[in-house]
DNA sequence: AAACATTCCAACCGCGTTCGG
DNA sequence: CCCGAACGCGGTTGGAATGTT
């Protein structure tokens, strides 16, 4: 028996959402918390699939999101974890509460892959005869921690982000390219925190810090240092209070007991110190 | 200024998993 | 245990925005 997809009831609507849909959600939201996303179209009158009210609500209006350019800080984060996961988004997720899994493979997608391959490209051509034995077409299969060397790709990353943007890791910058739709409506979840629907989660962030993003300025060999030196944990903490408490781990939980320190060990263990860990047998041992 | 190309991302689609009756 | 509905995730796409000629 085939199931239609969702949305292709007669009545529903499809494409961009618009602010007044937004703000009907968001009301609904505010009032009954996140969840039951059947009884949402319904409840509130949207001509939304509930799967689409569910997306729009967890890619773009949860309080805590943060949009704009991605730091070098977390784009250092996102290709550990993509070397490690793979394209498991939701996982990487975990680890940038403030970004969604779907802003997070648009960015590997149409900058970091691009980036890597053409890293790739540029360390295939100045080596000699030491090509790879990498089989796979996915950058994500080679991308082997970064080197602390003066061509690196993580210099590369950065030099080329601060000079066609010198706004890069700026705060304010980041916030005026939001749509000011966006922006009247998150201030609708103004005090949603403290008002907030029954099963809210409480790892959600408040919407003051919305816009508030760390101000690092450097490049990723500093977090090649705080990896090496300082653990993960650091690297993780986005807020000075640390409102972002620590990555959801079930993904490694349920995986493989200890599947953490391995990854925490190979995350501290930068290839600078000479003993670089081949992420394909790593990532085989650990799933 | 206009036409065309490219980039980017919000939203959709389909499939696998989970949950409840 | 089985089945259907709901949910969650990753891949893909459409079109708006931006850049280039």
């Amino acid at each position: 028996m085939e199931r239609p997809p969702c949305c292709d009831k007669v009545g529903i609507k499809k494409g961009p959402w618009t602010p007044e849909e937004d703000i009907i959600l968001v009301s609904y939201i505010q009032e009954h918390g996140p969840g039951n996303w059947k009884s949402v179209p319904t409840n509130t009158g949207l001509m939304r699939c509930s799967k689409s009210c569910r997306l729009r609500w967890t890619n773009y209006l949860r309080p805590g999101i943060k949009r704009g350019n991605f730091t070098p800080h977390e784009e250092g984060i996102i290709i550990h974890l993509q070397s490690l996961l793979g394209n498991r988004w939701a996982a990487i997720a975990s680890y940038l509460p403030q970004r969604t899994d779907n802003d997070i493979k648009n960015y590997w997608n149409t900058h970091l892959k691009k980036k890597l391959t053409k890293h790739q490209t540029l360390t295939a051509s100045s080596s000699t005869s030491t090509g790879s034995h990498m089989t796979s077409s996915e950058p994500s299969s080679t991308c082997h921690a970064p080197k602390a060397s003066s061509t690196s790709f993580v210099e590369e990353t950065s030099q080329t982000k601060s000079t066609a943007n010198p706004s890069f890791c700026t705060t304010t910058n980041n916030a005026a390219l939001y749509a000011s739709s966006t922006e009247n409506i998150s201030k609708l979840l103004q005090g949603f925190m403290n008002n907030s629907g029954p099963s809210f989660d409480a790892n959600s962030f408040s919407v003051e810090k919305k816009y508030q993003t760390e101000v690092i300025g450097t490049d990723l060999l500093i977090n090649s240092y705080c990896l090496n030196h300082h653990g993960i944990e650091p690297l993780l903490r986005f807020d000075s209070d640390s409102t972002i408490s620590q990555p959801v781990l079930t993904e490694f939980d349920e995986v493989k007991p200890g599947s953490l320190s391995q990854l925490e060990k190979w995350l501290f263990d930068e290839p600078s110190t000479g003993a670089q860990v081949d992420l394909m047998d790593l990532s085989t041992d650990m799933f």
